[in-house]
DNA sequence: GAGTCTCCATAAATTAAAACTATTTAAATA
DNA sequence: TATTTAAATAGTTTTAATTTATGGAGACTC
């Protein structure tokens, strides 16, 4: 290796008996023999081709070279320590950046309140959220763009075997009446009911509606049959459609709890139908994991993941 | 020794490996085989309790706590190069030439004195006093003939330009008297007092009369009226001319020191007029600076700068 | 001014740390 | 699937730093 000059050792050296005013206190300081610092000191002087102290007298003073040698040395050590420091507050979380990945619906529902939790426990971490499509969402926590993400859909079959899926919680897809619809006084529906029904839906580009249309094919409806009133690219559009009502919906329980608490909107249930999804959080298990990314995994998520299920391994 | 987390070594391998994207790369670029690279990495990854590189793809990637060390190793090893290259032009003091340009005056009586301090800091370096006109000496150093220069008058206008001119110090240009001469009872002369002397000058060409009779007409004075008995061109001369009470003269205090202890020639006072000069360093910018020359104008010149006006920043 | 004390330098031995060679493992490409 | 490339690992060698032990020089003491 071509050579430095000096080492970090010999700066801490110098600096110790520039401070103490002599080898032996030196040695002292930092716990090793006299011998060892004197060795050291020589290098330093033989490769730098300078003399640094004058050992004249009782004292070892600095000479010219070595008090210049001395700032530099004070301002490399400080430069260390400043790095130490930093990397230690990223280990303790006191600084760094988490970046997480949402659908819209966890993004615009959920998220901001792990975020807030997460923020409150470790406010010297910055978070960022980033809202996207299940697929795209994927192909950033690949590339690791993205730390740690919660998808509502399913993933690509590539990524799936990449990354790391862990079921998190269960997400009701609930079906949603104006209060004012005849139908919201029945206790219980039937899947026959939906055909009755004029749908107020996201586009059928979306995650969301993608699961929520498998779902009630497989369960025997034939899709085709249901009437759609409009299609709308905006969970909040709906809502507010479905409130003046335009129409009914499948909507995330999550995103109308305030709805429901107000009786702006109606829930109902379907006797012999659950349109449920499961919400994964995926991660990037052959890439490094920050500590922040650890941390939210471990404490935050699983102090919201009691939406409907049981708490999940993590 | 109470161990430091990194090394210098280890911050030049982290350095090297992420400009290269790759171990292999950096252990080439360095001169080392692949596993000291990956094992230097290791102990700094282990020391820090951090990952630093993704090595999963095909390149060596930073994670977040890699990018923030790169940050203070860069700033680290730069300030190491620093402190090289300026041990080595401290070194270089180990030899070579600075040459100094004076006037007669301050060659004469300012130089020696500056020279020998420089010399008894500095032995190795050959020090070379070239004394000319201010005129000759400001070509000197533009053309770089010349490193560092003091001057007493005034630069030719293109010259004032090219050059760093610094004021340094003031040199009072003292009317002296033969001690034994009538006038050298009063406690302060007038300018008026001017007109019954017999002066002994420079000669005309010189630049310290011509910075006198600019003083003295600037003040109100008829230079035609002044008695002048005779031009000498050497400082000495006048001052043995003085002695032997041959006329007055002005005279920069720095050349009469010994003469004013030893009470063989008079400095009178004038109520209503100071004739005083600045000194100035002038240097040339645009070239090199030899650290003899830097070395000279900061740790040397200030010492004598203390004439007669307050130390001036250079 | 001789003795003692302190401090630094030096020598030789020990210990510790990096480096190398050789090989294995893992990922990416073809 | 085979091949290529990069990084990790193991074992050995070499290099460097530390230690113990000792010698010498200046400074303080009586």
């Amino acid at each position: 290796m071509p050579e430095l000059p000096f080492t970090l050792d010999q700066l801490r050296i110098l600096k110790a008996i520039a401070a103490q005013g002599s080898f032996k206190k030196a040695a002292d300081l930092l716990y090793v023999t006299q011998p060892a610092v004197s060795l050291q000191i020589q290098n330093l002087e033989k490769q730098l081709e300078i003399t640094i102290f004058d050992r004249g007298g009782r004292k070892a003073l600095l000479t010219e070279a070595g008090r210049l040698l001395l700032e530099y040395c004070e301002r490399i050590l400080n430069q260390c320590d400043e790095a130490c420091k930093a990397i230690e507050d990223l280990n303790s979380l006191k600084g760094g950046t988490l970046v997480i990945g949402a659908s819209q619906t966890t993004g615009t529902y959920l998220m901001p309140r792990m975020i807030g939790l997460f923020r409150q426990k470790y406010p010297d971490v910055s978070v960022q959220l980033q809202v996207h499509s299940t697929r795209r969402t994927g192909w950033s926590v690949a590339n690791g763009q993205i730390d740690l993400a919660i998808i509502g859909g399913q993933l690509p079959g590539d990524l799936e075997n990449l990354l790391q899926v862990i079921p998190y919680a269960t997400d009701e897809l609930a079906l949603v009446l104006p209060s004012n619809h005849p139908l919201s006084n029945k206790k219980e529906l039937l899947k026959e009911d939906l055909y009755k029904l004029n749908f107020v839906t996201l586009d059928s580009q979306s995650t969301t509606r993608k699961v929520v249309d498998k779902l009630l094919q497989d369960s025997g409806l034939d899709i085709q049959r249901l009437k759609i009133e409009m299609e709308l690219n905006s969970l909040e559009a709906i809502k507010n459609a479905v409130q003046s009502g335009l129409g009914a919906s499948f909507l995330p329980v999550v995103s109308i709890e305030r709805e429901l608490a107000a009786g702006t909107i109606h829930k109902a249930s379907i006797t012999d139908l659950e349109v449920k999804r499961e919400l994964k959080v995926i991660t990037n298990p052959s890439r490094y994991t920050s500590r922040a990314s650890e941390v939210f995994k471990k404490n935050i998520l699983p102090k919201f993941a009691c939406l409907e299920s049981p708490l999940r391994q993590l």
